[in-house]
DNA sequence: CGCTAGTAGATCCAGGTGAT
DNA sequence: ATCACCTGGATCTACTAGCG
């Protein structure tokens, strides 16, 4: 059963999609039910006769499994590119070395191209030559394929630099009531999607589940430290985070490995979610550490306050088979530092725990884009914690901005 | 003239992935 | 196990603008 937006995107996608317009780009928010759109759209292609073989591409494999689990159901047919299926999914890292086989594919037969999570394909300008190596592989097989299917909730780039194969207009020819929700990349080309969906639309539709946001602050925070030159002991104090990180010498990333503020964060989580578990026993939380050793500690804290834990690191080889086996078990918490981000579908977390290092707009959106996703109708509302950062901050704020009133709240 | 603040670029590092 | 390549952050340097 589609979701209404994606049967308006489905129609719009039919309708467009032409020898003469081969690209379509839907930017829907994390959580939408992109992939199913794409299935379904597959589906209705290939019944049209336009395609008759389709290529999906993603930048982990735990997304494209995902994604291929997806397809396989609606087609219910085989993609695992051997004879007789329907379509192959692939890395976009895999992508480079089956790019000539793909290339007669193509040549051969009618192939629809789905790349998901677009934002890693680079080429600046729509210049070639300064594409990164995954727009290189893309721009190489677009001649070869009929159609092409851009998915992404945060399309565009960290660096300012333009996606490969699809529509970017000059500022100046930008409408008037063009919404402004998006981060403004320094180039003075826009991108203009075939079809958005976005947060807030999610929301009201009960796609998606409300955020509350809560960044995390100290209203008298202590330091004492030894003056570089003086040798001098200093003690001073501050009257919150943002102006604590004003001083040089202390880092947002020291106060993530600091005691009082980490265990403070992982404790509100820790409270919320047992309230969760009380009427949605299989509820989940997410912890994204700044790295390996930082997610083994907290790891270790969640565990000394008596919580089951998941640990998913890249370091330890069972890492996929453990994010399989925590998708359906009861267990409280995951903590990764980048394995659960992107794409990856774990609907039961609730809770995040955001204690990564990063701090750019991508990867705030796709976080929070892991416990946004609604199951059933009594799971409304989910629960982001991290510290009061000025850029974390920011995003928060651009991110109510965006929502319905009331139904977003930024506390601190 | 010197000081400060801001910015752009280069370099390094870490995490993650896949091919060999 | 090693390598290459993706991303993004931190840090350093060089340059520029503004100011007294």
């Amino acid at each position: 059963m589609l979701r209404q937006w994606q049967t308006e995107c489905l129609e719009r996608a039919l309708i467009q999609l032409s020898s003469k317009m081969p690209h379509f780009l839907c930017q829907a928010t994390p959580g939408a039910g992109k992939m199913l759109l794409a299935a379904v759209l597959t589906e209705a292609l290939i019944k049209r006769g336009d395609i008759d073989y389709v290529v999906y591409l993603g930048p982990t494999r735990a997304v494209v499994n995902d994604a291929r689990r997806t397809l396989e159901k609606v087609l219910n047919r085989s993609l695992d590119g051997r004879l007789g299926s329907i379509g192959v999914t692939l890395t976009y890292h895999a992508l480079s070395n089956r790019l000539v086989s793909l290339q007669q594919l193509g040549q051969n037969g009618h192939v629809l191209l789905i790349w998901d999570e677009s934002h890693h394909a680079s080429a600046p300008g729509g210049q070639v030559h300064q594409a990164n190596q995954w727009g290189l592989a893309l721009i190489a097989l677009e001649r070869h394929v009929r159609f092409t299917l851009a998915l992404s909730g945060t399309p565009w780039r960290t660096d300012g630099s333009c996606l490969p194969l699809l529509r970017y207009v000059e500022a100046t020819d930008l409408p008037s009531n063009s919404s402004d929700s998006l981060p403004r990349v320094p180039t003075q080309k826009h991108l203009i999607p075939d079809y958005v969906y976005t947060l807030k639309e999610a929301i009201q539709d009960g796609v998606c589940r409300y955020p509350t946001i809560e960044l995390v602050d100290n209203h008298s925070i202590g330091i004492t430290r030894t003056h570089p030159r003086t040798g001098r002991k200093e003690a001073r104090q501050y009257a919150s985070i943002p102006q604590l990180l004003k001083h040089p010498g202390v880092h947002y990333a020291a106060l993530l490995h600091d005691d009082a503020p980490l265990q403070h964060v992982l404790t509100l989580g820790i409270n919320r979610l047992s309230t969760l578990r009380q009427h949605d026993p299989k509820a989940g939380g997410l912890v994204v550490a700044a790295s390996i050793q930082h997610a083994e500690e907290i790891t270790q804290r969640l565990e000394d306050a008596h919580q089951t834990v998941c640990l998913v690191t890249s370091h330890d080889p069972t890492a996929h088979t453990q994010l399989e086996t925590f998708r359906d078990a009861d267990t409280a918490w995951i903590v990764s530092v980048g394995m659960v981000t992107e794409g990856v579908n774990l609907p039961r977390l609730r809770v995040c725990c955001y204690l990564s290092h990063v701090r750019t707009e991508q990867f705030f959106r796709q976080v929070l884009g892991r416990i946004i996703r609604r199951q059933t109708r009594h799971d409304g509302h989910c629960y982001f914690y991290a510290l009061n950062e000025p850029l974390l901050r920011r995003f928060a704020r651009r991110l109510t901005d965006d929502l319905p009133d009331e139904l977003a709240k930024v506390e601190m």
